[in-house]
DNA sequence: TTTTATTAATTAAACGTTTGATTGATTTAA
DNA sequence: TTAAATCAATCAAACGTTTAATTAATAAAA
């Protein structure tokens, strides 16, 4: 992988989430990426094999964080939650591109292989949330709570806010094209409500 | 709007959930609803125009009822949301279909039209929302939270539960192409945890 | 070191197919 | 009879991909 090959993806990263895969031709690739337009098949093969390798190139770079976080034994449950949120606001919010590509058009890929490769990954992250989940219900510091559903209220919230920038944007008086802006105002919003949130929601002490 | 609009309708909302809005093509969904290529043009004069039909369509049926709960002065505060959340997760699920398209597609959409269309119909749900929320602030039931982000949870989960379908169904070991188990399963399951869920984060007992 | 052979990278042009939309003829219903 | 509905046929444009030719880079031979 290339320095060339890299900008190409990056391009089209921006693309696939501004007008998705469909609505995005390898010729706008192409354009925008200042490449000629068979380089995008000798390089990667076809349309397909490309959101191929960004989903690789992008899932990748991350792979191996709640691993650790999972390690550390020095944190209390209520220590990894935080920093879970932390992790995860951060880590969607920073890679909002692709983030959007991931969820939004999963659905509609075709190709079988690419949406086990997004549901893989997914599954994978939950079984790291969910240990942490457990470990902190086994120590009698969690109370029981569903657990497919409240690691899909963390994703799903992050999730919503990606979705539905423009929306957030006319709630908070953001310009909506001031993605910098938006991502300063909102991260700290999102740590600090899904913290607020999760604690009040995993608290044994909160009965039923 | 005869019945053959509906209709036409109906297998454009499918497929456009399916396979996407530039997935789709007209001829598919001539084809499928069973009429001739030139009559979607004839009756909705494009494309597009047939997507604002459909959002128009869809968007109606549901206008209303959240006027409704608001009115409604024999309510407790703790009674509209737990009646907030069965409304919204049995209208998502039941229009799996149409919600899919309205999120995952929104961003993608070209025409500024549509965007904002979509954005509106967002907004104005949320300030019902809202309003019950400090409703019950006023009323020292709920404490203070975020309130965008509140209901972007709550919106959020029920997305997430509809665009990780794929994820939801092999975590919860249910067949992928079994919509209808699909839904029995989780409707009753997303209804009870997100009523626990924002039992526990708005009770003004469940200090900071 | 220079020349030659081989591979890799890049290009413009063209491929066949599909796209959204329209036409003008034909059928149906009022 | 007249207007609306439906049809097959057609359009130009855009699509993803491939081609054949050319340039740049590397390796082998002199």
């Amino acid at each position: 992988m290339t320095g060339k090959h890299i900008h190409i993806l990056e391009v089209a990263e921006q693309l696939f989430a501004e007008k998705g895969f469909d609505g995005t031709s390898v010729r706008d690739i192409a354009g925008k990426a200042g490449v000629n337009l068979a380089m995008i098949s000798y390089y990667f093969g076809s349309k397909e094999k490309l959101m191929a390798s960004l989903i690789d190139f992008r899932s990748g770079y991350t792979r191996g964080i709640l691993e650790e976080l999972n390690k550390d034994e020095s944190l209390s449950s209520w220590d990894k939650v935080e920093r879970l949120i932390d992790l995860y606001v951060d880590k969607i919010l920073n890679n909002y591109k692709f983030h959007c590509i991931m969820t939004q058009h999963l659905p509609t890929v075709q190709s079988d292989e690419i949406r086990e490769m997004i549901t893989d990954i997914k599954a994978k992250n939950f079984e790291h949330v969910k240990k942490i989940i457990t470990e902190g219900q086994r120590k009698k510091v969690f109370r029981k709570v569903d657990m497919e559903l409240t690691v899909g209220t963390v994703m799903g919230t992050i999730a919503q806010v990606t979705s539905s920038k423009n929306l957030y944007c006319r709630l908070l008086n953001i310009n909506k094209d001031d993605e910098e802006g938006y991502r300063k105002k909102m991260i700290p919003k999102l740590k600090t409500h899904l913290k607020q949130m999760l604690k009040a929601h995993l608290d044994i002490n909160n009965q039923e």
